[in-house]
DNA sequence: ATAACGATAATGAACGTTCATTCATTTTGG
DNA sequence: CCAAAATGAATGAACGTTCATTATCGTTAT
């Protein structure tokens, strides 16, 4: 499936650069380096190529953010690595989160795919906050009131970056990945 | 100017409720209630028009960001108003964030309007940090690194209520709001 | 080993549709 | 009555998709 993936990745680098104009389907081939037609062996219609491409890159970013997870870590362990793997692979990958916030934002694929990247992808991000719930050591709040101030500081931070607003230091990350741990907790 | 406003709205609910995909100068037209080719008398194409827009949504975001504004405010009363009022403007009008986003996220209209969005609207933003920083407050890291735990929190919470992902609770609100603050200072 | 064959994959010109834009004509309002 | 505004049918370019043709490649027959 070598061709599939060729599309799918000029899709993805064409969305990132050029955004939703001009990414016609004769480009999109062009830069697989193939022709128009044979783009329709692999994908239905252009609709379902955005739609599978999509899928694609959730799946990719979920087995990011849970690279060397194991549920032998303490909390704290847990969060670093998560908090880690999440915003490296935004710096390591910037046209991934574009893509998949571009596509995001398309209302069709709101709809059809959140509940897939919500509760499929991502089911152990909600089970460490949870569990952080119930063992006393969070906030008993709601999960995403939680994650809004940890987790999602790294994706934030790390947009930043990309759009040159923050500029990279090692021990500013650590202090804004451990404030962000500090203010969840109870104590 | 009725008509101008109009053709600028009909674009953001489409594009808020549509994506980028089927919002042709028609459809634009026929939702703002006049003929097609009057479009152009206000804006030189569709291409303007979209940038128009852009700057058209970054001025009211920048005008609602600052309601209430006063030098004379402590620091603490500053950011609850900063906070507060970010976090209301993105449920009162959820299409903005939506729009500002999509059309921030086209790699043409980011480049261009970047700086305008960062430098001219969110001056006093920048200064509010600056000041909290100069006077021993915060903690003497990269605004932006403040900036992501603190008033980044009021856009990404409020945004997890649109999506459905965090069910308004205005005591957890305050709590959020609350932690974010006491977490970038030094104390 | 080579040739012949068939099936699968790939090609890109052609087609029909959509859509941004234009402009001759009509409407509006002072 | 006239200038400015508005109209919407017409235009042509761009684009998604199709499909007749060609290339590729594994299998079988000689």
């Amino acid at each position: 499936m070598d061709k599939r993936d060729a599309i799918l990745n000029a899709t993805k680098t064409l969305l990132a650069e050029r955004g939703f104009y001009g990414i016609s389907m004769k480009l999109i081939a062009d830069t697989a380096g193939i022709a128009a037609g044979t783009i329709y062996r692999y994908f239905e219609n252009k609709e379902t190529l955005i739609s599978e491409l999509y899928r694609h890159i959730t799946r990719e970013v979920a087995q990011t953010t849970f690279k060397g997870w194991s549920d032998q870590l303490s909390l704290e362990e847990k969060y670093k690595l998560l908090w880690r793997n999440t915003f490296d692979a935004v710096r390591e990958d910037p046209q991934r989160l574009a893509v998949i916030e571009m596509l995001f934002l398309q209302p069709r694929l709101a709809r059809e795919e959140a509940a897939f990247c919500d509760n499929e992808a991502f089911y152990p991000l909600m089970d460490f906050y949870q569990q952080g719930i119930d063992q006393g050591v969070f906030h008993d709040w709601q999960i995403h009131a939680l994650i809004t101030l940890s987790f999602d500081t790294a994706i934030t931070l790390a947009k930043k970056i990309i759009r040159k607003r923050f500029t990279p230091d090692e021990m500013q990350i650590n202090q804004v990945r451990d404030a962000s741990w500090l203010i969840i907790q109870k104590s």
